[in-house]
Parts: C-alpha cells; sequence; structure tokens
DNA sequence: CAATTGTTATATTATTCGTATAACAATTAG
DNA sequence: CTAATTGTTATACGAATAATATAACAATTG
C-alpha cells in the first residue's frame, strides 16, 4: 500500500491519511476511476480502527474527490470547480504566504518551492 | 486593534490569532522591535481568555516571532533561518500542491495566487 | 508602594480524535 | 439462494486538546 502513518505526528491519522490520497492522486498512483481498499481493509491494512479510515474516506468524499458507489466501494472521482479550488487554495495560502514574508522569503522562493513540488509530483 | 476572531470559525483562537499576527508583521502593520499588546490587555480587547492569547504567544515566540523581555513585553522580533523556514514551507505546502494538482491547477495558477497574495501583502 | 508585566499552576467544561461493538440495507461471490 | 462483504450509521468510552476561570509568583513600572 501507499499509505505510511506517523503515529507520533501530532496531525491526525485522517487527517495524514487524506493527505497521501491527494498525493498518490496528484501522483498518478491512483487514477480517476480507481476503486479505493474498503474502509475495513484500509483500516487493517495501516492498523487503525474502520472509522478513522472512514473519516478520511467522508471528507474526501464532501470535498469532492471520490465518490462512493454501492457495487465499486470508494471511487476516486475528482470535481472539478476552478474558481471554488482557487479561493480555497488562496485561503490556505494566505496564512502561508505572511509567515513566509515574515521569515523573509521572497516570491521567488516561494515559486521556486512550487517549482519543486510540482516536479516532484509530476 | 487588527484583531478579528470568528468564534463560530472551526479553526483554534489561537491560531487565528497567530494567523492575524503573521499577517499583520508581513504587512508591516506591525514592525520589527514592535511591542504586542499584554496578554491581558489584548484578550480583554477581543473577549477571550488571558490563557488563550499567551498560548498564541508563546508559539510565536517558540517559531522565533517574538521575544519576550520583562520590561518591554512581547516584541516582535523575528529569527531569519532561510533553510529551516523553507523546509518547513516546503512541508505545508506539500500537501497543498497535491491538492490543487488533484483539482487541476496548474502551476502557473499556483504562482499567480502567490502573486496576488504577495500583491496584496505589500 | 501599588499596579502591571509574563509566567506558571490547578481545575473545569466542551470538543475532537481514535477506538470498540454493533447493527443496517445493498451488493457481491459461491 | 446463501453467506460474505460493502458503506453507513449509532452508541459508548478513554485520551487529548481547546478554552475558560482563579490564583499566585517574581520582576518591572509608574
Amino acid at each position: 500500500m501507499f499509505v505510511e502513518i506517523d503515529f507520533n505526528s501530532d496531525e491526525a491519522i485522517y487527517i495524514q491519511l487524506r493527505n497521501q490520497i491527494f498525493l498518490a492522486i496528484a501522483t498518478s498512483q491512483i487514477k480517476e476511476g480507481d476503486s479505493l481498499p474498503s474502509v475495513r481493509a484500509l483500516a487493517d491494512d495501516i492498523g487503525v480502527n474502520m472509522h478513522t479510515v472512514n473519516k478520511a474516506y467522508t471528507t474526501l468524499r464532501q470535498d469532492g474527490f471520490l465518490k462512493v458507489d454501492r457495487r465499486r466501494g470508494a471511487v476516486v472521482s475528482v470535481d472539478v470547480d476552478k474558481m471554488q479550488s482557487m479561493d480555497k487554495m488562496r485561503a490556505y495560502l494566505k496564512p502561508l504566504i505572511a509567515r513566509g514574508i515574515c521569515k523573509g522569503l521572497s516570491r521567488e522562493e516561494f515559486k521556486q518551492l512550487i517549482d519543486d513540488l510540482y516536479d516532484e509530483m509530476k
């Protein structure tokens, strides 16, 4: 499996799981239309409770990354709404940019990070 | 004051407060060497408990944004460690970029957001 | 000296996180 | 048709975090 949980992290397990699913989709390890493991199977795999996985899947569904089909399970299906995505991303980025500016990070350094991370994923 | 707390937000008050202090420093509303209000005064101002403000100040001190002087209170003093800042920022950005890629955001659109936010703050 | 500073300690309530069972209707495999 | 598995929901519990409420301390300030 593509999942690696750090149980000593201060980040919630379902958040770690969600982020790794983001990463797996972004890097095409998982593709549109692919089914994710059942909540029970994945929970068993990574050694956590079923509900913790279910929570990750539920938030992913609410945020438009998965659709759940009774017969195919949790299927990767990304709703694309560019405007909404940009707005959300702007809200996420705002405190990060502010933090970076305080620490003297230039906009070019930020863009370099973007490039690095994009290259790392694509 | 520059602080506006949303008590209905799912974001912790001390996090909102910390983010707004980031923003105030980034936009030069507060400058290096300026003193922040006392924990009691600010708590009274925004209508929260003293310890909530103290928690924000403490995390800001630990992250190298404030220094506390007995006679001057909480003074804005940003420790600049470019390498460490870049590493932290990369870790923060990684799941965001992944999320964005899933939603079809191009790297140019990301950079545009960076530019917009930089322009907004500077 | 009196007031204010950051800091620390203790306690309480509310919320969140993760776990543990259990059950349900729908679907799938044999 | 049966048995097993699916996502989902409900309830309950312990642990951790968030926010509040007092209270006290040493150091500094007016």
